[in-house]
DNA sequence: CCAGACGTTGTT
DNA sequence: GTCTGG
DNA sequence: CCAGACGTTGTT
DNA sequence: GTCTGG
């Protein structure tokens, strides 16, 4: 699963690696947390990439009451070709997630132990997303997204079944490129990223709670096992 | 056909 | 124990 | 995911 | 809107 994450790096470089027309500025985040706005890259209607903001959590178009619908933070790449909640989002709308690093626990109920999964020479990456458009019959809009999970690398085993689908940017063209209106090509896409890429250091405890979004949240725990 | 669900993860 | 909010 | 709340009524 | 279960 992935249900914490975090992007730190300025918005110049996300932009510089992204390649978006718009210009946003975002603090940086250490403890990104689902419902909370986050930022994506997908492409605009004349087929430019754009950088949005949209809340984390997709809630389907046929939902009638958000208020009232678990929302959907992950959507398993097996199978979401196939699920009437996401099978329109991933043909029409694919997005991408920038960020630094994400975050995995390991641990029994009141001793989580958080993990930082993030690339071993460091810098952004690119997470599959799938985002969605919510129109309720009072005119209110909602714009969301979800993060993609495929089967763990060799790394990630260690600690987790999942992990986020992680794309490198060779792929961001095609997995943006909608036009089509199909899934499978972008589906073949979503594979686990490739041992010995990823680097996992134990974190604070701090970094639990979704209101601590510092640096500090971050500090390695080196004596923590597994 | 209509009614009712539509999701993932981890844990039990 | 279970749901909601972040 | 984890943390934190978990309720109703009437009044401002 | 679309799929599944009855």
């Amino acid at each position: 699963m992935c249900s914490r994450y975090t992007l730190t790096s300025p918005p110049e470089a996300v932009r510089t690696l992204f390649g978006y027309a718009n210009d946003a500025g975002f603090p940086p985040r250490y403890n990104i947390a689902p419902s909370q706005p986050v930022a994506i890259v997908r492409h605009g209607l004349r087929g430019q990439r754009e950088l949005a903001l949209v809340r984390w959590g997709l809630i389907p178009p046929w939902v009638k009451d958000p208020m009232n619908f678990a929302m959907l933070i992950n959507a398993r790449a097996e199978t979401a070709d196939v699920k009437p909640s996401f099978r329109s989002a991933l043909r029409h709308r694919r997005c991408l997630v920038p960020a630094d690093g994400f975050y995995e626990w390991t641990g029994r109920a009141g001793a989580k132990q958080p993990h930082l999964i993030k690339p071993k020479n460091g810098g952004l990456i690119a997470l599959a997303g799938l985002w969605e458009h919510w129109l309720g019959a009072d005119g209110s809009e909602l714009e969301t997204m979800a993060i993609l999970t495929t089967t763990a690398n060799a790394e990630m085993a260690a600690i987790h079944e999942r992990m986020p689908v992680i794309l490198t940017p060779d792929q961001f063209d095609e997995w943006l490129d909608c036009r089509s209106g199909r899934s499978q090509e972008a589906k073949k896409l979503l594979s686990p990223l490739p041992d010995r890429s990823l680097e996992i250091t134990p974190v604070s405890k701090d970094l639990n709670n979704p209101r601590n979004d510092f640096p500090e949240v971050q500090r390695n725990m080196p004596d923590t096992l597994l």
